[in-house]
Order: C-alpha cells, then structure tokens, then sequence
DNA sequence: CTCACTTTGTTTATCCTTTCACAAGCTCAT
DNA sequence: ATGAGCTTGTGAAAGGATAAACAAAGTGAG
C-alpha cells in the first residue's frame, strides 16, 4: 500500500515530500501562461503569488533539484519550463489508459488539461457492449475482459479509475496484474494494492465535504458572535 | 486570499489542520460502508486501516471534537457516523450550484457521490443558448447573465467552478458578489479570492502529473540500479 | 471479586515542513 | 570601476504534524 500523499523522496541533496511535486506542477503550469503572454524573465515573487504559495517556499521547492535562476534578476521562464518538465518526467511522452467510459471518464477524454501536455490518453475500457468497439473523442473502448492483454502490448504505465466504487478495487487488481505502475483513482475508495504501484486518489466528496465543514463552521462563529453581542445589550 | 489547504482551524481544544478535516470526511465514507454491511462496532485500528493512516492518527483526528469511543470496546458505528456528520455540517442539506454544464459539469451534475449526502446541486449555469433553459439530470440550466439574481434569491452558499480555465476568475468574482462562501474549483487556474470565501482546488493535471514524477523517478531508479550490477559483472 | 486483556484518549517525543534571515551574486547608474 | 539595489539560494529557527508511549477505562473468564 503505497499513499501518494504521505510519500517523500531522497535526493543526494535532501528530502522533499509529494507536496512539493504537486507545487511544482502547479508552477509549471502559471509559467506556462506568462510564457504565452510573452514574459521571458519571472522572478520568484511573482510567481509565488499567482500560485498561492511564498517566494520562499518556491525557491526551496525548486533548490532541491539544482539552481535554476540567476541573482538579482529571476528565472527565465523558457528554461524553467523545460527544467520543471524534465524533473516531473512530462518531457517524454506518457500513454495513459482509462477504464471506467461513464459521464466521469468520457468527461476526462474530453478535457484538454490532460492531452494539452503530453499526457495522452491512448485507450479506454468499459463494460457496456454498446460502447465496447466505439470510438470516443478519438479513442477506441475496449472490452474489460481484454485490458491485460492490451494494456500489455502497448506496455502503459499509468492507467486511470473513473468507474463506479464497487469494482474499482478489481479493475485496480487487473491494471496491477497487466503492469500498471500508477493510478490515478477517481472511485470514492480506498485501493489495496502493492507496494510496486502509486496511486493518486481524487476525492471530489471529500474536497466538497471539507469546504463545507468551513463555511459551516465560519456561518456558526458569526451566529454566537451576533449572539454574544445580543447578550451584551440585553 | 484563503487557500483551504494550508488552513489551520482552533478550538477550545487544539489547532488541526484542513487535512485533519479532509480526513475526517474519508473515515465518514468508510464508517458508511460498514454500516451498510451490518457492522455495529469498529476498532481504531481497523477502520484507520482501511482509511490508510496509522490508528493513533484516526483518534487523535477524532480527539480535536470530542471522546466518541469505548475504551476496551471501540466505535459504535451508527454514532460515529452520526457524530462526524454532525462535525462536517454535512446533517443540514446544502444546495450547491454549478457553473459550467460542459462535460465535467455535466459529469459532476450525475455524480451520485455529492447527491448520496445531503449535497444537493440545486441549479447550474452556462453560456450556451442551446443548454439554457432546460433540464440536466433534473437541474435546471440558467443564464449565467442571471447568475447573482438566483444564487441570492436562493440563499445559496456553496459553488462548483466547472467552465474552461480563462473564464473561472470572473466567474468566481460574480460568485463572490452573489453572497457565495465556499467554492469547489475545478478549473485549473489559481483564483483571487477575498478572505470571505473559501477555495478548494481540484486540480487533475496536477494530479496526473506528480503520479507521473514518481512513477517516472521510480523507473529511472531501476535503470540506475540494473547498470550498476552490469558494471559490477563486467 | 479479581486479574489479564483490550482499546481509547492524551502526554511526550520525534520528525518534517515552512518561514526567517542573510550571504552570495547579478545589474545598472554614475 | 564601484556601490546601491535587486533577487536567488540556503543554513538555522520556528512551527506543525505524526508517532511512540502510557494512563485510564471497559470486558470477561475464572
């Protein structure tokens, strides 16, 4: 059983967790968007700022992979782009497997944040023989039953979970037997698998659950606020 | 500006973390299963296992909010749910609104994983005439021109951004003008909030791609490990 | 009733992440 | 060339989160 979230990595320079990871695909991207609005020199407070985070929490995220800026002046972003792909590993080209065709999955072969960078899904899987042999949005769905053999010729690494939670742990099972190194989990469960294989769980109830907890919890501190203050007058 | 993820909440009792709370909502989903499965009453220890966080973690998530076990004994389930709903403010109904019926929206708007618990998408908004004006599983499509009059006629809260990336900033201002406190950000830009209003980011790019980093570094470290035993043999 | 065995709740210690503070290095005006 | 004014990179301190350890409390067999 292998968390993504709770995993840290050691360099030869020091210990960085999967957060940082995470940051940095977040910056990759905000350098992505001034690139396209030709900015060519970034320094790390402007950076840090549209990604929510400090300049030198940015700085420290990316001291852990080398020197990419020069003093007195910034980054330059064309060059930090490529270091931040090289680090992630998106500078080659990823073959991604999908199981799970419902409004879910079909969603996520439409969206663009995956095929814009790289990161191509090549093949899907159902269980519906209407979909099975169909083509969605470019891509052929195959039969369940055929995922091992299929995903073992195309030798995939990355596959992704969008069907319902009830078979996700055998899906997840076969992706694991058919090679599969990791997942990215959309099925509200959590995954028994080997230590071989990460997994990368997007909870959406669970990110709507906690947000609800804060604004619920911001509404009640207003109400005995008010209330405190009707007693004070009273 | 008020990211959801590095927010620190205090009680009377102790500081916890917005991770402590994401937690929480995952233990709920698991506590479900087994009730659903005619478990009365559950250990520390198994429930954090299948939660994946050591049992110590799970009491002390539960320790910031109250005692809810039997020492020698356990969890009473049918409690526990009832007790960390209750914590979530997930026992009152939320209506949520949708901005964005593309095919993530659509997606989420047939997502049982929200409509199970007591979140309710209420109503949804788009640009397209064609969409405007009808139903999407039972949810009626407004103008997003209209989007403030609704969302204050109905006292609504909570928000999913689910529209194309350029769009989500003024998007999210009109939310915050309309009265919205909490919102459930789908679209892979950082936003500018007032400290009014909390975001929680889903961000699958992001996701995707530090999965990618470790599967990727994981590899590189095989290959590294397979020339050193060939230079050994050579 | 008593004692051995569980399991919770919490104090204490450890570990890790973030922030602070500053030295090192670059640029440009004079 | 030189010094003022930036910005980076990083050692050290502070702050949080996790883990270990243990006390408190319940159960059940004998």
């Amino acid at each position: 059983m292998r968390k993504l979230s709770q995993h840290t990595i050691c360099t030869k320079k020091k210990c960085f967790s999967a957060e940082t990871i995470r940051r940095l695909s977040l910056y990759l991207r905000n350098l992505r968007r001034f690139k396209e609005n030709n900015v060519k020199i970034i320094s790390s407070g402007e950076i840090s700022k549209c990604s929510n985070v400090s300049p030198e929490q940015f700085r420290r995220d990316l001291s852990y992979f080398g020197e990419f800026g020069k003093r007195g002046v910034g980054y330059e972003i064309e060059r930090l782009i490529s270091e931040l792909e090289s680090i992630l590993g998106i500078d080659k080209e990823w073959r991604v497997a999908l199981v799970g065709v419902g409004s879910l999955g079909s969603a996520l072969l439409r969206f663009e944040g995956f095929s814009k960078f790289h990161l191509k899904i090549i093949c899907a899987f159902d269980i519906d023989n209407n979909k099975i042999g169909k083509n969605f949005s470019g891509v052929k769905i195959h039969s369940v039953e055929n995922l091992a053999e299929v995903i073992k010729t195309d030798n995939m690494e990355i596959a992704i979970i969008a069907t319902l939670p009830d078979v996700a742990q055998d899906v997840a099972d076969k992706l694991m037997g058919a090679g599969i190194k990791g997942i990215l989990n959309f099925a509200p469960v959590a995954l028994r698998t080997n230590d071989d294989v990460f997994i990368s769980d997007v909870d959406m109830a669970c990110e709507l659950e906690s947000l609800i907890f804060f604004v619920d919890q911001r509404k009640t501190d207003k109400e005995e606020e008010k209330e405190r203050n009707l007693s004070f007058e009273g």
